[in-house]
RNA sequence: AGGCGCGUAGCUCAGUUGGUUAGAGCGCAUCCCUCACACGGAUGAAGUCCGCGGUUCGAGUCCGCGCGCGCCUACCA
């Protein structure tokens, strides 16, 4: 066989993506069982995001995880798919062709607009906004794809889908109307966390809380009938003065104790609102009196619903101040004109602008202004993806009860094993801080629709307690495109007629139900039944408290089990400064070009050497280190194989082995299989090739190779020489296949190079067996346990010496005198043979006696 | 403010359930072109295992306290 000379990654990558292909040894046989399947629950990724160096690093891991099980002969379910729906793709869209979704705006068939274009965004019509976002979806995914296929993962693709095709749509939408029909899923109409960017309502694990600066602004407010003519208010948002419905202290709070029943006045607007004790006012904070507005906070609205209290909303769903008229109803005040006065100031501008007109105002205005502000730095919610304060604006949403089953949720959590453990502790506290139930519905375009209509009154409103739901099988509707049954078209928006619901779903509510996806639910239940609850859920830290926790949430509520019996988290890859890589601060680096310099195993190898849960810096320096395995490895394999090739098969076996070196090795082989064998069990895939990788070369190249080199070149197949070549060939072809979950091309080249037709093994290196102490079994212990440690003790002296003298490796030496304990000695004479040969050495005495530290002391007489 | 994790050689990190003299890669120094590999090999220098206290015959490993870093959760008067 002629073997090539040098390895190029390059080479052969695309020859095994092909072969692996061709041979569909990837693919999931629905026939076998479940208890010998192994299902993989993968994170689609977001494709309207950029290719990232991380997605390298955390798609790897769950590959490793899956070769393993593989090769311990498990039937694979490892589906992949993309994660397109929702506002990433909205916004890319909108900036790759400048155009402008405007519900209204009817479809156009032949709208042709160009990437690129300058000038005012084009309005264009919601269905033409959604076929530009799946058309350049369509873009993205490929992109993703090429990579994820480039990388080496084994997915079955036949399995793949999208967050937002047919089948996605469908199942999250059956899972909505379940969750209806189950009583989880309600409307309601109250203050919802807002995003006056997007223009849409959020849930509570999209928000941020981001640290901005502010000041109190100390307003003195008028109190009627008081024993004093103000109170001094602190407020950080003073454009809410408007918005301003009671005034709140503590009970026990000696200062405003005796004001509790009055009224006082808000400056300004001249309103007046109720003085009331409330336990929650914080004597501390500010002056210890607080303007409830609404709405400013979570706690606004608290008292808001406590004491019944009116809704004075000036921010609008643009977050421009509402026109507002004082004197009018609800909108009391004392001096109407002078209330408006100030208010058609502020009115139409943006919450920001409006409290710097607010303050102008009030420092223009004798005695409002208590004192100097006092600037401070407190939390600002934000959302995510957004670059505004959120607001709370009261609107219609959907929402999925979960407030309410906070135990029942950290109790399914408890269920599941988190990898590393204390990764479970996160999951925990994100469900012990939940403080709103789930909002469902999103102010957007480019998602799932929600399968409601309502009837329209015959007033011409819509009536939302009227719900119209589609049939299971007429899955999936657009509500907005669809009548429902029983209605045509031109009823829709009239009187008796029906109206569709305009929103879409959180691009969670169909990310949660990947395991239901993936397994097609009840379009297939025997199939669901056999993959469902999953085996593993791969994903990185940071979507604990959104991926994971949804999913959590959706397994509950629909079959009151958890989704995986595990969770195995990634870790992040952080610049070499240790801070996250993102594209705002331009350290992110790309993957394509890391693939193209170092090969697939290499990039592959890196991501194995972090432990599960652990950041990792970028550092190049490990890609070359994986890359020198990879050559080494090819090296290596070249070598050996050249030392057994010409031999019959035949000849060659464990019952071949019977030299002492031989079997010494096969001895040290046992606890690396033990061991990288229980570290992987352990989804501990770091480990398990630190253990390999370090027998390899050390063990196995550096000593073993050397050792048993000299018989493998004797002229006559003496029963050493068989020995010595069925011992290379037994333990490199376990090594192969120890590396083979990380450097799946290399291993796959070098196993076709000879191993492909053994028995008991698979044409490819990724379906044959991971190795097992049974394989080893019938290879007798070395007859002293100490033989090959010993014989490590005499080459490091020798070569310690020949180093020391600037000799070559293969400079003769004389003598060696091995001073020992007798086993040690005994140990040493097994393998004298080799060990002159190896270290041309001519004679070897033996001296019995204490060695000192180690096990054997060596002196060295050069020539 | 609470929780979690981390702190080991110049750098990046291992360190199996507490056990002799704490390891690897890179870097550094010296040497070796040995018929698989110079993208290699050999040898060497280099560590108060963050600090203090404790448990133990024995602590990098377990416990307590402190310091530093990171993350998670909370924090909008």
């Amino acid at each position: 066989m002629e073997l090539p000379r040098k390895y190029k990654a390059k080479d052969c990558e695309q020859r095994w993506l092909d072969h692996w292909k061709d041979t569909n040894i990837f693919a999931y046989d629905p026939t076998r069982g479940r208890d010998e399947t192994f299902v993989v629950d993968t994170p689609p990724p977001t494709v309207s995001g950029s290719l990232h160096v991380g997605h390298l690093f955390s798609y790897s891991h769950q590959d490793f995880v899956v070769r393993y099980q593989r090769m311990r002969g498990k039937n694979i379910f490892f589906p992949i798919g993309w994660d397109d729906n929702g506002l990433p793709t909205e916004r890319r869209v909108q900036n790759l062709y400048n155009v402008r979704c405007e519900p209204h705006i009817h479809y156009n068939p032949d709208l042709d607009v160009k990437r690129g274009r300058k000038g005012n965004p084009t309005p264009i019509g919601r269905l033409n906004f959604i076929e530009l976002c799946e058309e350049v979806t369509k873009e993205d995914e490929e992109a993703f794809r090429n990579l994820w296929t480039r990388l080496g993962l084994s997915y079955d693709w036949s399995q793949e889908y999208a967050t937002i095709d047919a089948h996605c749509r469908t199942m999250s939408q059956y899972s909505f109307l379940k969750l209806l029909e189950d009583g989880h899923i309600y409307q309601a109409e109250r203050p919802v966390m807002w995003d006056i960017g997007f223009q849409t309502a959020i849930a509570q694990a999209e928000i941020e809380d981001k640290e901005r600066p502010s000041a109190f602004h100390f307003l003195r407010f008028g109190v009627e009938d008081g024993d004093r003519d103000h109170i001094v208010i602190a407020t950080t948002r003073p454009e809410l003065l408007a918005s301003c419905v009671a005034v709140l202290a503590h009970p026990e709070d000696e200062r405003y104790k005796n004001l509790f029943g009055k009224r006082a006045i808000t400056p300004l607007f001249k309103v007046p609102v109720p003085i009331m004790p409330d336990p929650l006012a914080d004597p501390e904070k500010g002056t210890g009196i607080v303007m409830v507005c609404t709405f400013g906070d979570q706690t606004d609205v608290e008292w808001w619903r406590e004491y019944d209290l009116p809704l004075r909303q000036t921010i609008g769903r643009n977050g421009l101040m509402m026109p507002v008229t004082f004197g009018a109803e609800g909108w009391d005040s004392l001096d109407p004109d002078a209330a408006n006065a100030v208010y058609t100031q502020i009115a139409g501008q943006f919450v920001k602008k409006a409290q710097k007109t607010i303050i102008a105002i009030a420092e223009e205005t004798e005695g409002l202004i208590d004192r100097p502000k006092e600037p401070l730095t407190h939390a600002v919610k934000f959302f995510e993806k957004g670059d505004l304060p959120l607001e709370l604006i009261p609107t219609r949403q959907w929402y999925t009860r979960i407030m309410d089953k906070k135990e029942a949720l950290t109790e399914q959590g408890r269920k599941i094993a988190w990898r590393p453990e204390f990764m479970g502790k996160r999951y925990e506290l994100w469900v012990e801080g939940l403080n709103q139930d789930w909002c469902l519905s999103r102010q957007r375009y480019f998602g799932v629709p929600i399968p409601v209509w309502f009837r329209v009154g015959d007033d011409g409103r819509a009536l939302y307690e009227e719900r119209i739901l589609p049939a299971i099988e007429d899955l999936p509707v657009d509500p907005l495109n669809d009548a429902p049954a029983g209605f045509t078209e031109e009823q829709r928006g009239q009187p008796g007629g029906f109206i569709g619901d305009p929103d879409v779903l959180d691009t969670w509510a169909t990310s949660s139900l990947t395991p239901q996806v993936a397994t097609k639910w009840f379009k297939d239940q025997a199939r669901h039944d056999n993959l469902f609850p999953m085996d593993i859920r791969p994903q990185s830290h940071e979507i604990i408290r959104t991926w994971a926790f949804y999913t959590i949430v959706k397994a509950y509520l629909h079959s009151g089990e958890i989704p995986w019996r595990n969770v195995v988290i990634s870790g992040w890859i952080l610049d070499p400064d240790r801070k996250k890589m993102s594209k705002s601060q331009g350290n992110v680096v790309t993957p394509e070009p890391l693939l193209d310099e170092f090969g697939a195993d290499s990039v592959r190898y890196w991501a194995a050497r972090a432990r599960l849960g652990v950041d990792t810096a970028y550092d190049e320096l490990v890609f070359k280190t994986g890359k020198r395995l990879c050559t080494k490895l090819f090296n290596a394999s070249k070598f050996v194989i050249g030392r057994f090739a010409d031999i019959d098969p035949a000849q060659l076996g464990p019952d071949k082995i019977v030299a002492e070196p031989d079997r010494a090795i096969i001895a040290e082989l046992r606890p690396l299989i033990e061991r990288a064998t229980a570290a992987f069990d352990d989804f501990d895939y770091a480990q398990a090739l630190s253990l390999v990788e370090d027998f390899f070369w050390r063990t196995f190249c550096d000593n073993y190779i050397e050792l048993a080199k000299g018989r493998t070149y004797k002229e006559e197949l003496t029963e050493g020489r068989l020995s010595a070549a069925s011992t290379l060939r037994l333990v490199h072809r376990v090594l192969v296949r120890m590396l083979a979950p990380y450097l799946p091309f290399l291993t796959e080249e070098v196993w076709h190079w000879c191993y492909t037709g053994d028995a008991g093994m698979h044409e490819s290196v990724h379906r044959s067996p991971w190795p097992t102490l049974d394989e080893i079994a019938a290879i007798p212990a070395p007859r002293n346990a100490l033989t090959y440690q010993a014989s490590v003790g005499v080459i490091e002296a020798v070569r310690k010496a020949k180093a020391e003298a600037n000799l070559s490796m293969k400079a003769p030496v004389s003598r060696v005198t091995v001073t020992a304990k007798a086993d040690a000695i005994e140990a040493v004479q097994n393998a004298v043979d080799d060990l002159k040969e190896m270290l041309h050495i001519e004679q070897v005495e033996f001296v019995e006696g204490t060695p000192g530290p180690g096990l054997v002391a060596v002196e060295v007489r050069a020539q």
